[in-house]
This record gives structure tokens, sequence and C-alpha cells, in this order.
DNA sequence: TACCGATTTGCAACCGGTTGCAAAAATGAT
DNA sequence: ATCATTTTTGCAACCGGTTGCAAATCGGTA
């Protein structure tokens, strides 16, 4: 039914290669041929078949955007850029949704079915080891948001988690709390590991201060919320000050907070991570440490399509800074 | 470098199309044939190429899922259910990223170059003309959250905009107030036009009231708090009560007419559409009207899977009761 | 053992393109 | 007009699979 390179040529007739050769750039035709297969081209309809050319090309300009983390709303942004970075520059996001599952295997199977010449890791919370198994089955790949390290495997693009966590730790510190907690996202997560890494570090230079730690079970509103009320319900006196492991935790923290008739930032402090749009609503005015996501994924695309020309680019760790945006939930330093 | 049907059938000792048979479901291969090519092949680590057997076989399992949504947080919501949805299927999400595009050309063109088995439009402000450019291209479509028509062309999941314009009205009328506004999205999402007709329709019914209406310029949180503020600035009274067009829009007015120092419902009252997380959230507590979110998708994937099955299945459209959810952002009834 | 029908297998053509190579055509110089 | 050089074109093989068909094998029965 569809119209394919044979109708054309047969049409204009010419050879099937001339036909391929006008739709392929480079290629070597004369005007007056071009001329006739277009015009016989437009009036069938033809567009050619991408993933039959992909056969002979060996390229399908399908990138496999892999993430895990799709309730926590700074991640739409993060789609929304990442699908128009990337189709700004004719490549095709194949969305790889990976809620419940940790196991790369799955997803490296089929983005190999599919000849994705490309993949994203779109995720703060997976391993490098995740990433890690598609550059063992030859697929280029970019970890956004992942862990740094000093001797990555893979491209890594993001922040350096665990100098986050000390810029907290410094900023609490300067705003004279003394009773100190960091209630941070799942465990597992290799950003929540950085982070609280960067934060006992810096507090541990401060051992007169009582520092206290838990985590939530997910990057999620909802997640914050219930671990706060778990800490108020215990009974104990809870600390002055959190650093949360992310904006969206630390917005369902400050809901729980008021829930209980505390005020923020007078009873409890706050400062965040990401500095998401909804951090800087009148209503919450969280002061957060800013991620520069733009730049993150930006930079992300930049190194995958890079890593497409050259897959055997040396491993490379782009890090982007972070800086503290001051709101209303922390006291001002005394 | 990757490995082929024709490295495992030579390995194995047998033809090509005995290996292609173990790897398709319903063929005819004996057990001793399977376990030959399977020993082959796990030990070459073969898995078969989608794309080149899409060729023959006509189906690729990718699904375009093309939305012009990525600023309001319920689509993350969306994007998760479809793309966990579909992979339960063995349907793969090909992301299509509409923003600042309107025209359905380019989106066509590319997903038949791909030749998605089916697309998936998921927007509740293009209008019937956007899906209907898909069918004209003969391929199965379905438009999520779009407009209900009683003649639809092409299949069509999701809610009564119209019923729940007056469902507002109704309750606001209800609630006896009598300056009652109107805060929609976008004037040309065809939602907007849609809840703004039943609105009216239904407050006709009451000439005694005071109506007005206004636009925002995206459902997103800053453009229902933009609208708001200028409706401040404008110095004549506003509204006593508000149906915003969206969840996000009125979360955004809310913390506008909050900055205002009015206070909500006492001053301002207010209902919204969706019922989205943050919509229960303790600080926001807004009264709104609940779209079944998860029924609207699930019965989408559906009705796709279906209409790949039987492409002329007639059209359809599906749509699911919405109802009142009522929190804390319009006073009680008299 | 010979024969019959049912399964299983391989051959070869095909899906919709691309591309190396050699033949054909166009160009330019003399 | 001739010839050398460059450009354009078509042929045919190939990319990685699938599938109709006929040949080969199997199992059971007479």
């Amino acid at each position: 039914m569809p119209v394919t390179l044979k109708d054309v040529a047969e049409r204009a007739g010419v050879s099937r290669s001339a036909v391929s050769r006008t739709f392929t750039d480079g290629a070597s035709v004369s005007a007056k041929m071009r001329r006739k297969v277009e015009k016989a081209a437009s009036e069938l309809g033809y567009s050619p078949n991408a993933l039959a050319s992909s056969l002979t090309t060996g390229r399908t300009k399908l990138i496999g955007l892999v993430s895990n983390n799709f309730h926590n709303p700074i991640f739409l942004e993060v789609f929304d850029l990442f699908t128009r970075g990337l189709q700004d520059r004719g490549l095709r996001p194949l969305l790889v949704n990976l809620t419940n599952e940790t196991e790369p295997d799955n997803s490296v199977r089929m983005l190999r079915q599919y000849s994705v010449d490309g993949v994203v890791v779109a995720s703060s919370t997976l391993p490098p080891a995740f990433a890690r198994a598609f550059r063992d089955a030859d697929i280029p790949v970019v970890h956004s948001f992942g862990r740094y390290s000093s001797s990555p495997q893979v491209h890594v693009v993001g922040i350096d988690n665990v100098e986050c966590g000390r810029m907290a730790a410094r900023e609490l510190v300067k705003r004279g709390y003394s009773r100190i907690g960091f209630l941070g996202g799942p465990e597992q997560a290799t950003s929540t590991q950085d982070r609280f890494a960067g934060f006992t570090e810096e507090l541990a230079k401060h051992p007169e201060l009582d520092v206290s730690h838990s985590y939530a079970t997910a990057y999620s509103f909802e997640a914050g919320r219930a671990e706060m009320q778990r800490l108020l319900s215990e009974g104990k006196p809870i600390a002055e000050a959190f650093f949360c492991g992310d904006d969206v935790l630390s917005i369902g923290v400050l809901s729980a907070v008021q829930d209980a008739g505390l005020r923020v930032p007078d009873d409890v402090g706050l400062i965040g991570l990401n500095d998401m749009e909804m951090a800087a609503w009148e209503n919450i005015s969280l002061t957060t440490i800013r991620q520069p996501i733009r730049q993150i994924i930006r930079s992300s695309i930049e190194l995958v399509e890079a890593t497409l020309e050259e897959p055997d680019r040396y491993p490379e760790a782009r890090l982007f800074p972070c800086s503290v945006v001051e709101r209303k939930t922390l006291r001002p330093a005394p």
C-alpha cells in the first residue's frame, strides 16, 4: 500500500539507485535527474523508509531515552528539553520507562533489537553499572544526572552531588543551626548517597553539632511528606533544620511540617536541591540549591551526538556548578 | 560487528530460515532444531533485529506518542502511564514533542518514515483535524483527551468537556456565588472552548448572575498566575469565584490571589479540573473536577491496539464521567 | 518392507532501501 | 571533430530478516 522507491523509479522512468540518490544528500545526481525524481515522488507522495535505509547505513537516528523517575515534576522539564533537543538534531527519542526495574538487561536487549544509535540514561538514582551495561553492548551511552567518578567508565553529565552535600551543610552551619537533619531520597540512589557523604563530611568539622539522618522511599512529594510525618510522630524533638534530598521532597516535608502546626523557617528550616519551578512559588518559597538542568541536558545531547561519530571516545565526566538560591525556608545568618 | 541470523545459522549448521523460525512463535520447528539453534544463539549472544524483521512483517511495534503539553505536571503522569502501558504490551513509544508546532505535517511525515504501527495524540488542546491527518495517512490513531464529537472521524478517548463546564457552573451556583468568572486555558485549545461553552450554557439559565471570562496563555502555573495578576491590577472588582480551566492554572491563580492578600475561599472561590496529585496537598487543597486519567489512558491503549488489528475499525468516542472533588477552595453551600 | 499423510527443513525470492563498480554520458581542451 | 577527463547513471549485490513452496524426513499402518 505505501509507496516505495520502486514505484517512484518506475514512474520517473529511472533506476532505483537514482531515486535513492536524490534522497541521500551528498550523492551524485544531475539537476535534471533530481527534478524528474522529485516530481514523481511528490506526485506519489513518497517519503523514504527510515528503517529500511538503516539496514544498510547502520544508522537509525533512534536514541533510547531511559529513565526511572516519573514522579518528580522536574522530570517533565527534563523530558521536554531532551525530546526537543534531540528532535532539533534529527534524532528520535525512544522512551523507556524503567519504573520498578533496576536491572539493565531488558532495556539493553530491547534497545539493541531496535538498533538505537545511542542511549541517554536520565536518572540520578541508577548506579554507574547500569549505564555501563550499554557500553558493554557497544551502544554509545551518556548518563545524565549520574554519579560522578574521577575515573568514569561511561560519559557522565551532571553535578557534583558530594559538593552539593557540603554546600548544604555549610549553609546550615552558617545560619547557626545546631540540630541538623538530612532527609534524603531512597537510600540506594547514588545521588542520595553522594549528597549524604558530602553533607556528613562537612559536618564532621563541627563535632559540637547534633546530626541525624533518615530516608524517604522515593523522590516524590508523598514520600517526603510521609517521612516527615513519621519523624514527627515519634515524639522525639526533630532537627532545627533539614537538608532534603530534592525540592519535591522538601515540598512534601514542608506540607507535613505545616500540618503539624509548626512554622517555617521559625520552627523548622529547610533547604532543598534542584530549584524546580514550584520552589519559587510564593506560598512555597523554598531555599534550595540550583541544579543547572538546561545546561546538563544540552551538554548530554552534544556528548551523545559526538559519541555517535566517535564511538571509542574516551569516557568523560562533565560537571556543572550548583549554587544556593536563597528564599524563605531558612532563617538568616545571625 | 553485531551478530546476525546468518552467524547463528552457520554456527548451528542449519539454514537461516530455521533460525528465523525458532525466533518467531507459531512457526514450525522441531524440538531438536530449537535446542540446536538456541544453543548457538546464546553462545553468540544473538538477538533478532526488530527493524529488519519489520520490513517483511510490516509491524514495527513502534507507537508514536505525540504531545504538546510539557508544562502541566499532570502530563508526567500521563507519560508514565502511557509508556508503562505500551511497554507492558510489547509496544515501544516514540515520543514526539510538538511544542510550538500546530501543523501535523511534520509529525505525520516523520512517523511514516519510521513506519510506526500506530499513533496516540495525547493533547487536550489540538483540534480533531490534527489527529485526522494521521488517519488520512493510513496510520491508526487515537486522540486521547481530545474533543468529543457526536460523529468523530478518528477514535477519541477522554471526557465530555462541555458537561464539565456545566458541572462547574452548577457547583458555583449551588454555593450562592453571584459574580462568577471563567479563567480558561489558551483560547484556541479545544478543551478551553468546550468547557467555556458548557459553563456559559448552564449559567444562561441564571440571567441574574454576573458572568465574566478571560484566558491564560497556556495550561501552566505561570500563565494562571500572570492572568490573575492582570485581573487584579485592573482595579476593577474581580469575580467572587472562578472556574479555572485546569488545576495547574488554579494553583497559579491561587498563588496570585494569596499574594494580593486575599483569602481563599473567603474572598475568592476556586474550582479546578483534573484532580492532579498536587491538588490534594494540604497547603493547596483545591476543590476540583476529577478527570479519570488512568481509565482514559488504559482505554486509549486498548483502543489503539485494537485498531492495529483492525485498521478500518469504525471511529469511536469513549467518554468517561467526571465528578466534583470537594476540598477547601469553595465556600460551602448556604 | 512399502506406502501414506503429517511435519520439518532448505531454497530462493522478497521486504525497501544503499552502494561499489563499471559503463555511459557530458564536459572541456586541442 | 577527437580524445581525455569528469560526472552521472544503472547493474547487481547486499543489509538482516521472513515466508511460500517443494523436497526431505518422520511416524504409523497395512
